[in-house]
DNA sequence: CCGTATCCACGCTGATACTG
DNA sequence: CAGTATCAGCGTGGATACGG
């Protein structure tokens, strides 16, 4: 049984409402699968997974699922042999976007001038 | 001994340049002791631990010393009896306070709009 | 006042195998 | 193809006690 919104959010005791932008998107895999959805637009299951080569199925689908739970993740299933399920932005899930393209700047910038100089690189 | 910085990030595998930005700033404390800090500037160990009361000393200083090996907070210790020492955003870490607003301001949104009519406040 | 050290429980995550 | 089910390991974080 998927968990509840409410109290999946809860457990993480929210002191500030950045906080709840963190338990939403700070799943370990969350962040990429937004990413594809959000500038590539709908994808399949296995397209994800193939996209996302070191994610295990069953992570694939809890990440998912959550992201569903937390409206920002629309789940499309078409009654079809062999059975296909995409998956897209919410509108709501839209609205993450601009905040996930400044986590992604200020994390490229910190990578380059603070970490490594040879920081790891996604397609963008 | 403190974690060495690159090894903590290493760990979380990063697939893309946000995943740098979540791994700095995911700790469970994280968010509040930046916050904190860059509102309202240079904090003593004991104001940050009156400040965010659930806090245990042991994280209190555990999240501290991550994000100064991170780069994003100095510490600054007198060597005065008693013992002082105090806490202030780095000159990068204030780069991190746009898109900490910004993850206030989705939170926010998404609090009111998505899951509570109530969603908890914190000064601001 | 500002920490460290130790112990321990829980939940997240991965590996693997199975199903409609 | 797109999932579930089950089991096990390990890291994160909490409680508590002690130290400079």
């Amino acid at each position: 049984m998927a968990t509840e919104i409410k109290d999946r959010i809860n457990l993480k005791e929210i002191n500030c409402e950045k906080e709840l932008t963190l338990a939403v998107i700070g799943g370990k895999w969350k962040l990429i699968i937004l990413w594809h959805l959000g500038l590539e637009g709908t994808k399949r299951f296995s397209e994800l997974k193939r996209l996302i080569p070191h994610i295990t199925q069953k992570m694939l689908t809890n990440q998912l699922r959550e992201l569903e739970e937390d409206q920002l993740v629309f789940r499309q299933v078409y009654a079809e042999v062999p059975p296909r399920v995409e998956y897209s932005l919410t509108e709501y899930g839209h609205t993450l976007m601009p905040v996930l393209r400044m986590m992604y700047d200020w994390g490229k910038n910190y990578g380059e001038k603070v970490i490594w100089k040879d920081a790891p690189t996604c397609d963008r």
